[in-house]
DNA sequence: ATCTCCATGTAACTCGTTACATGATTTT
DNA sequence: AAAATCATGTAACGAGTTACATGGAGAT
């Protein structure tokens, strides 16, 4: 019971969780741990936020809930989508998008760096690039997992379209480590002819 | 008299409006209309939350305003950045990043595609394609101006971390395209073959 | 014994969007 | 005359984060 009115509209995360329960059922951990990893590269969740909407899935009767054994002082509850939570993900997934493009930290401190030292500017960027490495690494190694499994070959399946996401993941890296490298050069250009003292 | 107590962190988008007042002194409208558009790129904001946020820089000492001749029942107010002001600017953009990826709600329906029927999903793919093309025309005209002007000529300039964001932008753009691209022929492939009903 | 993981929930708060409210100037 | 633009604010709500709260199972 923690809340009772259904007609405000369904939250972007309702549609998250399905997405992820269509695959195969989840409890409402199980779920707050994907919504870090694999599905996390682009959608996000704390299981604060995550158990009020699973309780509002299955109210909807979206999502079916059956306890399990398990540990914790609560019954641990394992989600299925319903055919009515299926019908409402592929309305979603046809529905028109709202164009609001993201907000990205590193591009506003890009935009800021002009009023640091040069030196400040480089160690950012450096540490950026370090980060976006590492992520790059751990999507390279997920791809040639899938790649081996055979998951590309067939473009119907969910494991394509995991693998899919995971490749606009690998080329997100790319293009913005290819960045980083380009304003990091032009950076060192123009610090080392050193024309000012 | 918006709020009293300033000991609370100060918000991202505090950094935002600093880093587009140190160019130029700007009335809130015309953040606004800034954080909609060149900016907007990576951050944005309405006007509702920029107004109480100008308010708690000027009392922070970070930013001052002047009154200047304008319309509408209340003065108009442009606000300049002050000494303090580039002091935390600076601060912040040398500050530890936090490492959250941001939302991506075209993913998460490529993610819940394989619900859908084929030809849902190419007309999902062909909108974002069309979408993100007309985005990229923006930017190259954008940026083909910039380089007209010399923008990209000396890094040390504020100009040119316009420039430099923009150059991300446009990154951003294409990788996006070539790989909706990729998307649509592998789903065009599977499709045409037609193995099943 | 302590730590980590599994497991579910609530409370308090900040961030962000939409809607309400007012009114002058300029353009169509 | 109507619409768009300039200009600033508040109110209500939804989205998202952090912190509080409980407790069993297994590993160190």
């Amino acid at each position: 019971m923690t809340d009772v009115g259904d007609d405000s509209p369904v939250p972007t995360l309702a549609f998250a969780i399905l997405a992820l329960i269509a695959r195969e059922p989840l409890t409402g951990y199980q779920l707050s741990r994907q919504l870090r990893d694999p599905i996390g590269l682009f959608w996000q969740a704390r299981h604060s936020q995550i158990y009020p909407v699973l309780n509002r899935l299955e109210r909807l009767g979206w999502a079916t809930a059956e306890e399990v054994p398990g540990p914790g002082p609560r019954p641990t509850r394992r989600f299925s989508i319903g055919a009515a939570g299926m019908d409402a993900l592929r309305a979603w997934v046809a529905a028109p998008q709202s164009r609001r493009s993201g907000r990205d930290e590193l591009l506003l401190r890009v935009y800021a760096s002009w009023v640091a030292d040069r030196s400040v500017t480089l160690g950012l960027l450096r540490d950026a690039e370090a980060r976006h490495r590492e992520q790059l690494a751990t999507y390279t190694a997920r791809r040639r997992s899938a790649e081996d499994r055979g998951v590309a070959d067939d473009a119907t399946t969910a494991e394509f379209a995991d693998y899919a996401t995971l490749r606009r993941g690998i080329g997100f890296e790319r293009g913005r480590i290819a960045w980083l490298r380009w304003l990091m050069r032009r950076l060192d250009a123009d610090g080392s002819s050193d024309d000012e003292g």
